[in-house]
Formats: C-alpha cells, structure tokens, sequence
RNA sequence: GCGCCUGUAGCUCAGUUGGAUAGAGCAACUGCCUUCUAAGCAGUGGGCCAGGAGUUCGAAUCUCUUCAGGCGCGCCA
C-alpha cells in the first residue's frame, strides 16, 4: 500500500490541491517520534488565508476515523501521520520476500539501452589508484541501471592510440627487451618509456622519430601495428586482473584506436553543414555560449584531435546501440571538453546529443607526493588492493583464526573497504589518499555493512525455524519498526542514486540499513533468552529481509558480503 | 582576466530540491563481552553553517558581494 498516494488522494478533495503537488511537498519527519509521514501546511496558508497550524488542526478533525494509521496529529504547521505498525510491517516484508532476492527491482528502463563508459586506462601504463575511481563509479552505475531493467553496455574506451604509441615503439626499439617486459609488462614499458622522455630532453631528434612510428602506425605499417598490438595485449591482460579482482567486466574494448578511422565522416559532416571555419590555421567550430571557447576539429597540422574521436565514438555509439542515454565517467576536470563536444553534436543537428551526460568526479590527490607517470613515481591500483586485503588477512587472524576460507574472506572485505572508501562520497569531491582512512575498517565503511550481514546470517544458518508466515503484531518495538522502515527505503535510494548518478546514495542508505540492524540486534534477542515463538519468527522474518536488501544494496556498490567473518 | 566547483564540529563528510531543536563517522572521554560474531552497541563533550547585505512567515539551502581554496580556459588526452 501506498501511503503517500493515499494521504495524497485524501487530501485532494479536502483541498482541492492537486494529488501530485500535495504528493510532492510530503516529507519524511526530521525524527521518528514525529512520526512517518507529515504533510506540511505551508501552502494552503495563501488560499484558505489562514496560519498553517490552524490548517493543521482543521484538516485533522475533518480527517475523521482513519484504521489506515495508528494515530495522525496536528503539531504546528504540520500534519503527522503514524503507520499502523503491524500492518505496515508485514506488508515490507512480504514484498521483500516475494521480490526473490531483488527487492524493489524495477523494469521501468525496459527496451532502452544505457551505454557507460568508464575506467578507460591508458595502454602501456600503469592502473593507479587514480582510475578506481572511474572504474568503481561506472561499475556501481551500470548496476543500477540494469537494476532498474534498463539494458547497460559497458564500455571501455582505452587510451590506446596517439603520438605517445611513436614514442614507446622508438623506446622499445632503443631499449627494449622482450623477455624482460614479458615479466613485468606495465612496469618495463613504463620504464623505457620514461627513459625516452629523459633522452627527449638532451636529443630532440628524438620526438621527430617517434612521429615518424606513429605515422607508420596509422598509415598500417605491419612490423609497428604488430608491436603496437603487442603493447595493447600485455597492457589489457594486466589490466583485466585488476578487473578481476574489483569484479569488473565490460562489453567493449574499443577506445580510441578502435575510431581512429572514423573521424573522417565527422569531418565531412562538419563541414557540409558549414560549421568548421578557419582560426590560426585549425578548422573549428564556434559555440554559441561567449563562455565556451571553440572546439578545435583539426590542428592547424591537418590531423584530428580528441574532441574529434570522442564525437566520431559518439556518432557510431548511436548508430550501434541507438542509446537512450550515454553516460561519460570521466573526472571533472574535463567538463569543458565535454560541453563542447555536446554542443558542437548539437550544432550538427543530432538532437540526440541531449541524452549525453558527463558523469565527471574529483581528482586524487596525495597529501604530499603528486601522481605523474613521468617520474614513475605512482600508487598502483592493484598495491592498494593488495594492501587492504593484506590488513583485512592479519584482522582475520587476529579475531578468528579458526576460520576456513579466510583468503576469499579478507578479498572480499579487503576490496569492498576501498571501493566504499570511493564511493562513499559526493562523487565531485576530490579524495586525498591516506592509507589511514582507506584502511579504517570501523564505523563507515565497507567492513561495517560487511559484518552487520555477517552477524544476521549467522542467526539464519543456526536455527532450523520456519518462519515463513510470520505474524508482527507483537513485533512493534522501535527497533523492529525503524529496521522496517529503513528496508522499505530501499527503491528510493536506489531511483535517486540512478537520478543524479550518484552511488553514494546507495552507499549512505545501506550504512544507515546496517546502523538500524546493530541497534535492532542488540536491543532484540533471538535465539537467546525468553522469546515466545512468534515472536522469534517475525524477527527471523525481519533478519532475512535486512540481510537481503543490504546484499542488494552492496552489489549495487560492486561491493561482495561474506557470510561469516 | 574569464568560466565551473568548493567553503558546515579538531579531521573526513551528509543535510531529501526554502521548513520542525543543523546530523553521521573518525579522533577524545565514559560505560557494555559467562547470553544470537565487541570489525559491535549505549552515552558525553565539541557549531557565528567562511564574512557581509538582501529576498520572506521562515535561509546552511535562493540572489548580490567580499575573502579563501581547487579545477579548467585551441592545436595533449
């Protein structure tokens, strides 16, 4: 049952105010003992040209009988609206059960394709730390969204063509050694490659040849384009490791290489529209906003540029998928370039180009040292994971060494702390790196969410109750109730989270599922103490519907529970 | 110089699209493991919501302005 939509239709011809408005001003009281849903008056206050605790008091006693909820009350301006706590009780929980493990699952993205490009790493260099946040925002969105039934295409869009591929096949040419690289391969291509730029500096001739490899490259000069596809390979297979690791996976490997053969048509449509005009030797085209500078199309050299490419991906992305949105993960810092790039799709007639959005978040910082491939001198991804699982591994052995699978355990919890630690926050914030946080396993964080599920399966596994019809009306302690509530918040966090494509809704929602379920835990005994047995089935009942939504919830996040730990 | 973003407790951050006494976590301090996992729970202290002006019944939230910081501003991606 829908409260809300009934309170609304109620009111609706009381007031005469439209069901949907009177719908939107309700809110959720600052604290439960307010209780469950208030309708502010405020906006009747012009109309009926009376004080709002005044409207407040009339509308209650106008209200009448009402079995739909426990009691309503009339407190200042607001009209406050308590639940029938048993009925809405079973009423959650039957849907959470019937739901099949996916609670609150909507098809309302039904036959409509969302594309989500994400990570996106470049070839040849290292998965730092400052792509998880790329990776887990797009991993966490794409499950949302195929939550809600939409149909997700996950795209990679790999960095992986540009002058920079002249330059490592000159260094691997120079200094390369094929046994080596095959052992380490990011490491060793990183290495050439920064010694390239080293050389660069003292013999410039240097930069001459590595155009002249890429050149080849492009014009398909077998022996550079085998090595160029060697380069890719290692790159991609270490890259899926870490994929692996985070549980990652993606539809389409094509990046940048992959359209480097389409931008041509770009081009031309471009210009057969008039829309390129000369500037210091490039083509561009003018943007209408005085605050967006023109987006250059071709370099005063002739050749394409990324605002190119990335138009070109976007025109054979709607070609292919005919995509109802097209969602960028890309960090903010490249807002510019994406306003133009809409803009000028825009410009060229694709109306299309509405429905593309720039996700973009903060940067990663570091308290001290900067993150520069130049100097080599960066956080490798797959070191912090390690480096958490590690922590999580000694935690184990320190609490239970008794533990059977104690290496899947601490991978789970290990990852699942650093991929909260990114999503835990607006996503344009930037996030400054410090092993202390990023390994804080209490209060909020992955661990905490973890091991609240951890401790209601366990009650579940022990017990042999059948507790599938059970009865709540006596399962009406606050506890009880505002577990209940929160379970049932569930759908909203989830179509708000997917609204503003900000996960951290979800993550903020699940903390505060747990945080609900510890206090329920340790308030309401179970399977210990004096508990009559209907009792003890309804909080069974309440245990496996929390306990499912919160693993809901956490796969929304990419994030893994553990059923002990 | 122009544009975008940010400024809330000692630290990291929320604040439901203008509403009820501004909330969490960390850190500090105090309690709770012979009872379902203490990676937990209960509690205490801590605020001129950067400063100022305005809009109105009502502002952390909207407008203007000052200050402080971050990012971006054509041939890199």
């Amino acid at each position: 049952m829908n409260y809300k939509e009934y309170i609304a239709k109620k009111l609706e011809k009381m007031t005469g105010l439209q069901k949907e408005e009177l719908e939107n001003v309700m809110e959720t009281p600052p604290e439960p003992k307010m209780g469950d849903i208030a309708f502010p008056c405020f906006i009747l206050a012009k109309k009926l040209k009376k004080a709002p605790p005044m409207i407040a008091k009339e509308l209650l006693s106008e209200w009448g009988e009402d079995n739909k909820f426990q009691s309503i009350q009339a407190v200042g301006p607001y009209l406050n609206f308590f639940f029938n706590r048993t009925d809405f009780e079973s009423d959650v929980l039957k849907r959470v059960k019937e739901s099949n493990e996916s609670f609150d699952r909507s098809d309302m993205g039904k036959g409509k394709t969302v594309l989500v490009e994400y990570s996106s790493p470049n070839i040849a260099k290292p998965f730092h730390i400052g792509h998880l946040f790329s990776t887990a925002l797009g991993n966490s969105l794409a499950r949302i969204y195929s939550y809600l039934g939409y149909d997700v295409v996950r795209l990679n869009h790999l960095g992986d063509w540009g002058t920079q591929f002249g330059k490592l096949i000159s260094a691997y040419k120079r200094w390369g050694n094929r046994e080596v690289i095959e052992k380490d391969p990011i490491n060793e291509l990183l290495k050439i490659y920064v010694k390239f730029h080293e050389e660069a500096e003292k013999h410039p001739e240097l930069d001459d040849e590595a155009r002249e490899y890429f050149k080849r490259l492009e014009t398909g000069d077998p022996e550079t384009t085998e090595l160029w596809q060697y380069f890719r390979d290692v790159s991609l297979k270490e890259f899926k490791r870490v994929y692996d690791m985070l549980g990652v996976g993606f539809d389409s490997y094509a990046g940048e290489s992959f359209y480097s053969d389409k931008m041509q048509e770009v081009v031309d449509i471009l210009k057969e529209k008039n829309l390129l005009t000369e500037s210091d030797g490039a083509q561009v085209v003018t943007l209408d906003d005085p605050n967006v500078p023109p987006c250059i199309i071709l370099k005063s050299d002739g050749a394409t540029i990324y605002a190119t490419r990335d138009i070109a991906a976007a025109l054979y992305r709607k070609r292919t998928y005919d995509f109802y949105k097209n969602i960028y993960v890309v960090g903010t810092p490249q807002a510019l370039h994406f306003k133009q790039i809409f803009e000028v799709m825009k410009k060229a007639g694709w109306s299309w180009s509405d429905n593309c959005v720039h996700v973009g978040f903060g940067l990663v910082k570091f308290p001290d040292k900067k993150l520069s491939t130049r100097n080599g001198d960066v956080v490798f991804l797959e070191d912090v994971l390690k480096e958490s699982i590690q922590k999580t591994r000694e935690k184990i052995e320190q609490n239970s060494p008794d533990m059977e699978n104690k290496d899947e355990v601490a991978k789970k919890i290990g990852i699942g702390a650093v991929l909260y630690a990114f999503l835990k926050n607006n996503r344009e914030k930037d996030i400054v790196f410090s092993w202390d946080s990023m390994l804080d396993f209490d209060g909020e964080s992955a661990p905490y969410v973890q091991y609240s599920y951890a401790r209601g399966r366990s009650i579940l596994r022990r017990c042999d109750i059948d507790y599938s019809n059970p009865d709540f009306s006596k399962t009406t302690s606050d506890e009880e109730y505002e577990l209940i509530k929160q379970i049932n918040a569930f759908g909203d966090a989830v179509l708000n989270a997917a609204d503003k494509n900000e996960p951290f809704y979800i993550n903020r929602y699940v903390t505060n599922l747990a945080k609900c379920f510890n206090k329920f835990y340790n308030t309401r005994p179970i399977l210990k103490g004096d508990v009559d047995s209907e009792t003890q089935k309804a909080r069974l009942a309440i245990v496996d519907a929390a306990t499912q939504v919160i693993k809901s919830a956490l796969y929304l996040l990419g994030i893994e529970t553990v059923e002990s730990m």
